[in-house]
DNA sequence: ACCCAGGCATTGG
DNA sequence: CCAATGCATGGG
């Protein structure tokens, strides 16, 4: 059936961190289109007219696929907002027309997707969560579901450790799973909250909260600072900056999309 | 055999 | 408050 998402939309363009850095368990690429467990079922997203097309379907797996893909970004009051204020993103806004930036729809997962990729490449990451997904996550017919929470409250520090893991990362995990935090009930609460919350976490700082507000809340004004992809896109667009926080304030009131557009930017589009 | 890659906690000044 | 250090894998 067909999802509608807000046109144009490039689905290559926006799936690419699906596959560009290595095979990922929990979303399979396949002919052209992305498996993903998708509340217990698997699921095939391919390119649509209009959308997506979405097999199978129903009301919770359309309200997770829009949110995967994206679809609550307001691109188009970007795009306006870049053609006046802006010369990089007035470039970069119209030549990567149709990119959304994907969501992680699950908060567990994406603290989780953060700590692998703590201080490593992204290949490496890709390569170690994806044996962790494999191990602990329910098989589906081309993907396996992200490994739920109680699952890995259930598993050992060896066990993490054997899939790639420093023994640090796996006490971070395993803390994570097993603490007390409502996860689910950080979506209520504005950014500081969000914030203070997850870095009272041992093992998730600054960088990994920055992210969690970017990529599963979707909050416009987050800005992760810290990343090292984002710095390098920064410098490579704009030039040495001294403070890379402060400099967000010149992406007001869209410091999330300008994120996301300047690391896509650089990867397809480096500057004239 | 190195060195770096989308951090973080710990320790010492 | 800031600098130095260890971490463990994958790719060059």
């Amino acid at each position: 059936m067909l999802v509608p998402l807000p046109q144009p939309y490039d689905f290559a363009l926006s799936t690419a961190r699906f596959h560009v850095y290595g095979r990922d368990a929990a979303n399979v690429w396949h002919e052209g289109g992305l498996h993903r467990v998708v509340d217990g079922r698997e699921v095939r997203i391919e390119e649509a007219v209009g959308g997506v097309e979405v097999t199978p379907h129903d009301a919770t797996i359309e309200s997770v696929v829009l949110t995967l893909l994206g679809a609550s970004f307001d691109l188009e009051g970007f795009a306006a907002w870049a053609a006046r204020e802006d010369p990089v993103l007035a470039r970069l806004v119209p030549a990567l027309a149709g990119f959304r930036p994907p969501l992680q729809p699950d908060p567990f997962e994406a603290l989780v997707t953060s700590i692998t990729a703590q201080q490593v490449s992204l290949q490496s990451a890709c390569a170690i969560r994806s044996r962790f997904v494999e191990r602990l996550g329910v098989r589906g017919e081309r993907a396996h579901a992200f490994p739920e929470r109680d699952r890995v409250a259930r598993a050992s520090e060896t066990e993490l450790v054997a899939l790639g893991f420093s023994t640090r990362k796996a006490e971070y995990v395993l803390g994570l799973a097993r603490s007390d935090l409502d996860l689910d009930g950080l979506a209520s609460l504005p950014d500081e909250e969000v914030q203070e919350r997850i870095v009272a976490l041992r093992g998730l700082g600054e960088w990994t909260a920055d992210w969690f507000l970017a990529r599963h809340l979707a909050r416009p004004h987050a800005w992760p600072a810290g990343d090292l992809g984002l710095r390098k896109a920064v410098t490579a667009f704009y030039g040495d900056v001294a403070d890379a926080r402060a400099f967000s304030a010149r992406f007001h009131p869209f410091e999330n999309l300008s994120a996301h557009y300047l690391l896509t930017g650089l990867r397809v589009l480096p500057p004239v």
